[in-house]
DNA sequence: GGTGATAACGCAACCGATTGCATAAACATA
DNA sequence: TATGTTTATGCAATCGGTTGCGTTATCACC
């Protein structure tokens, strides 16, 4: 393949000239810009982007690490569709994508610090899960720019991130149910270790605050993100007394579970019980009837993550910030 | 960060040294081996990949393809384990992995053509949807390696894949079904355009040949992978007089939608109707009742994609060819 | 016509590795 | 002792770009 010498060559001028002609310096002649073009094009050059990288000082890549340990959970086909939207704009940048994937229980670095150590990569996107101390410590040391896909939580210093904004995104499902008429409405998520179950349950609460409605705590269940728990709290919900006539789920498995309760005791959704999840297209849409979730546009998460660790990486004394991703309500037929 | 020449210095030899030396070159003493390795962790040394790469003439990096029309269809889940497989034997050749999507639908090649062209990647793994003559076309004239997820149909010359075998897959799920005394056994897939169906269709008539029963054209039925599909010529299937006792299903979503079928004309499952799908775990396992499928190690399917890439990389000579996976039936509740 | 400014380009060093060839020392052999 | 081998290492070119500095030609202006 044609490289820098050869285009020089068949253009009758010198390699720098060619390599000024490249990168758009202003100090070559109009006409000898679009003799080398024309020239580059016969030959079917493209710049050796291994040569760049050595005398630039730059890979032109970035990395995305995904958490093995997530893999099998609720995450996973959220994390492929995250991909396509770091990659939309890492490719628009003329960067190129490098996965690698990390355990965030084995809290190994090894992979990270090898590429970086390679000088394979200029910055990294990771999830929030993987963000120890030690990581940061890893990052910084090399000076790596990096950005969180989750609020990293209870770190001393501050970081990039992106995250959804589950609080407003619950608070808006809420709305969406007082709007629909439903009164009495639950809670079914984990709220101890996972902080987007958290948020969604700080936007639970402060719905209820601003209609002036009560915290019911019994309408508060912790339960993790299983078909199973769902079912056994929802069950274990419907036998008392004082019943909720809709029910916001952390996490759409939770809601297969309420649904199936639901069925059981011969419950009509939506009528007698409203159910909104929050989104996992693959699973809303399959289950019967289709969950009404509260939409997240993980592309658009992923385009984001992207785009901030690229003004860190164009500019480095660009400060770290945390942006949250607005969601939607997807109606479909349990709310 | 250290270089060769830093680590040269400090051991008093010259960079040639140290190159031979971590090339483990037999030419050097062993003490001085000793005493430049040493020198090498007191500095924190490791090769810079990017030099290394452009004096070997190779980027130590593949690229995956994913094909965007795929995401959101059955594939999605599949891919996310696909590429973890790939990833595992990548890293233990030390290589990195680029991930790019491509359409399938667009004939896109612009991508690929530009990290090959940017001297960025050594070979290819990509499905065999995107993989069109003029994909072939491009990756020869760069002679860059490649192996096709999934086997490739129409092609002229021969190329390297690895796919499920589905056809074996599917046998052994009828005679799985046989042993447990189902007697009439229909298909409910989509047989034109996909090669996966037709492959899953054929072991269906095998596994019937070879039990010395006759195929009943009525018990096979042309369907989407959706569930809406899935319910109604389960529907169709089950108001004729002469029914079958079991199913089996090329893909999960058409089993949701049978079973939901099964469930309205109050058929109990897996006594009077058996069924049987290909993996989804997430959908076997969150259905009720559990889905009993044909399982496939995609994992598997991606090492040993990457194996073979990199068979074809280390030996230009390496001749072509096809590998299949085998699959195993994973029991759950449905038959 | 001499001087200075400017425009357009080339020379050569450099990025961090690899490697063919040369070389020096140590040793063996005649 | 002179010569041939072997062992261990260095020199310098090379991979394909980039860039500071120098050079040449052209032009303006006095």
């Amino acid at each position: 393949m044609a490289n820098i010498k050869d285009v020089a060559k068949a253009a009758g001028v010198s390699t720098s000239t060619v390599s000024r002609t490249i990168n758009n310096s202003p100090s070559i002649s109009l006409a000898t810009k679009e003799r080398i073009f024309s020239v580059m094009r016969e030959l079917n050059y493209s710049p050796n982007m291994i040569a760049k990288s050595l005398t630039n000082n730059k890979s032109y890549t970035v990395t995305l690490i995904v958490d093995v340990e997530d893999e099998k959970s609720y995450q996973n086909p959220f994390f492929y569709e995250i991909m396509h939207g770091i990659e939309r704009h890492v490719y628009r940048k003329e960067y190129s994508l490098i996965v690698a994937n990390l355990s965030s229980t084995q809290k190994n670095q090894s992979v990270i610090e090898w590429l970086i150590k390679g000088k394979r990569t200029d910055g990294v996107i990771l999830p929030a899960s993987i963000l120890s101390s030690a990581m940061i410590e890893i990052l910084r040391k090399y000076n790596i720019p990096f950005v969180a896909i989750g609020e990293p939580v209870g770190l001393k210093e501050s970081v990039s991130w992106v995250d959804v904004d589950n609080k407003k995104g619950t608070e808006n499902a809420m709305y969406y149910l007082f709007e629909k008429g439903y009164r009495n409405i639950g809670f079914l998520g984990l709220n101890k270790t996972q902080l987007f179950s958290r948020k969604r349950l700080e936007g639970y609460k402060s719905a209820l605050s601003d209609e002036q409605h009560e915290i019911d705590n019994d309408f508060i269940r912790e339960c993790m993100n299983t078909k199973k728990e769902g079912y056994q709290h929802m069950i274990d919900l419907l036998q008392r007394d004082h019943r909720p006539d809709a029910i916001i789920c952390a996490d759409s498995h939770i809601a297969f579970g309420a649904i199936k309760a639901c069925g059981e005791l011969h419950l009509r959704i939506p009528e007698d019980m409203g159910i909104i999840s929050y989104d996992n297209s693959q699973l809303a849409e399959i289950s019967d009837p289709e969950i009404t979730t509260v939409y997240v546009d993980v592309f658009e998460l992923g385009l984001q993550s992207a785009k901030q660790l690229f003004e860190l990486i164009e500019d480095p004394q660009k400060i770290d910030q945390g942006l949250l991703i607005s969601t939607s309500i997807k109606v479909r037929e349990t709310a």
